[in-house]
DNA sequence: CGGCGGCTTGGGATCGATTGCAGACATCGT
DNA sequence: ACGATGTCTGCAATCGATCCCAAGCCGCCG
């Protein structure tokens, strides 16, 4: 592989020249910086990354930390996030934690010398790792929250009023939630969402089935619970809990949407390969990772957070519901 | 960040010395090590990578390419190629081509600078880009086969001849098969693998419904075409598709595994999602993954293709048929 | 005609590690 | 007691770029 020395010899000039031909071209005369071009261009060459990451002190590379690959919803975000990144010349490390809060810190240090930031989706650790974890470098966070922090994530309030709007506009008066793990920041929101949201409209009630874990078993007992309470709808933390719904509202003989309405969040591939389609709120799951990016890039270009992105960031992501055929008007 | 020169200074020793007390402990004294130990750990020092990949020209850092990270199959891919690296040390560029294998050969230029050797899933790409790639650096490559290239496959001849035996055990004599797109290197062989097996059982008919795409909507012009030719039993090119059949024929109110038995392919995991569950035959996703960096860290190691792995890894990984509700015996 | 400023260019230090070589010192045998 | 051998350590070169500084050269102005 050729390196500036070859070229420098190949043009006839000093390694300094053809340096700046290449970084710097203005402070070049023209007759020279063509010549170290066509040297360039006939040895192939580019310059070492790993030597100009030593000398400045960046690597031109960004990180990207998610709890699990496997998970359709940090599929999505990473996808957005590569295609930015790439789109920047950013090539991005992706490190998958496992599910496992207590990885996260060692995985950030790992990156920390290697990379210039890093998108962090860690909807499950708590405040304090993530603080330690962006004293050590610029850190953007998808789908969660600080104050201090930039951070992208989706209205869910406004996704989840939409779905209460829709059900209402329906005639269902009697609701019911299936949440997810208590521990969840955006299941949290949500919840709050459902409830203003709940008030707002008046004459709906909204009543709580209880903690379901967020996977397609959760649902089996999520259903029994809503049958059980006699609801006319139900609204799930997210689509797998929803499809679980599905299955055993189905295996009970309760059909759906006839004798009971269901609801399912994040609009994966899925919702639409059951029957009946489920009803869901749609996510902007790449839009997150791209917008993550974006604010990580014009931190690293600026040198700090700028104020006006930080903003825009606040001005959440919006969700869209979709309506399927998981939903209908309620029984007489 | 502390570099090796405060660590010296704090030590008391030169800079060699705590650079060789870290590498090569052996060729330090007990005393001096621990004294560059306890200031090390003091400092919080540790080498910068970015230095050493310099210094040694390895960047101790793998690539990994991949067409679409939202494809469950590649998620699961990049998970275990992700989790092998992990605990070896290394971290993963991961790159999405979006499908678009022109997109392959620019984005393995920019890893090549970058790590020590890649990844590269590619279903689609041509044997010549392919080529030109290992020219560049250590290539191993996914779910497709090339003579003197290290590589890891699913044994698919096998899982395809184990959905043929269980539908025959059934009784299933006329079985229609619905493939994949023409270009695809592992449709083929699974199209083969079918064709062999059923001549060695001899009395069943293997009936072609045609080539479909592999999403949700192509299964439903395939099961038009099974019920249209009266097999008593599909096997699909994947998953998805065979969701499609299953779709469609309840649709036209025939009845799963009543009148028509429906295999699928890799067993994501919908299938399960679904009534009723899909038969399907289970490819070790995360366990190509793994193999593959396997084989690469030990390509690294050696700096030369290990002929014993390379043997190995012509002993493809294990597919298994997972049976589930929507196999039955065919209709009297 | 001398000097000053601007434009180009090259020399060489620098980033932070690794490592060949050689020097310092101790140990051991004779 | 002296040389040989071996152990431990430091100096300095090296990887490949970037960039400060200074030098060379040109033209222009007084």
């Amino acid at each position: 592989m050729a390196n500036a020395h070859d070229v420098a010899q190949l043009a006839g000039v000093s390694v300094s020249t053809v340096s700046r031909a290449l970084t710097a071209p203005a402070q070049v005369s023209s007759a020279t910086r063509e010549r170290v071009l066509a040297a360039a261009e006939r040895l192939g060459y580019t310059p070492n990354p790993t030597a100009r990451g030593l000398r400045l002190g960046r690597s031109h590379t960004l990180g990207l930390l998610v709890p699990d690959l496997e998970n359709p919803y940090f599929a999505s975000v990473t996808k957005g996030v590569q295609a930015r990144a790439r789109a920047a010349g950013y090539p991005v490390f992706v490190a998958d934690s496992e599910e496992d809060p207590t990885a996260e810190p060692g995985l950030v240090a790992q990156f920390a010398r290697r990379v210039d930031g890093i998108v962090l989706a860690s909807p499950r650790s708590d405040d304090d790792t993530l603080r330690k974890a962006v004293a050590q470098l610029p850190v953007v966070l998808v789908s969660r929250d600080m104050v201090d922090l930039p951070s992208v994530a989706v209205d869910d309030a406004d996704g989840i009023a939409q779905v209460l709007g829709h059900l209402h506009a329906l005639g269902h008066r009697k609701v019911g939630v299936a949440a997810g793990p208590a521990t969840s920041w955006s299941g949290a929101r949500r919840l709050d969402g459902l409830r203003v949201a709940a008030e707002r409209l008046g004459d709906v009630t909204v009543v709580e089935l209880g903690s379901f874990r967020p996977y397609f078993s959760g649902g089996f007992a999520a259903a029994d619970h809503a049958v059980a309470q006699g609801v006319t709808a139900v609204v799930a933390f997210n689509d797998l809990m929803a499809l679980g719904i599905l299955d055993r509202l189905r295996g009970r003989g309760v059909k759906v949407p006839q004798d009971v309405s269901v609801v399912g969040y994040d609009d994966v591939d899925v919702a639409t390969l059951v029957s009946p389609a489920l009803t869901t709120v749609r996510v902007p799951r790449t839009g997150l990772g791209r917008r993550a990016v974006d604010l990580l890039l014009s931190w690293l270009d600026t040198g700090h957070v700028d104020d006006r992105a930080l903003a825009s960031a606040r001005h959440r992501l919006p969700a869209e519901l979709v309506i399927r055929d998981s939903t209908g008007v309620p029984p007489a």
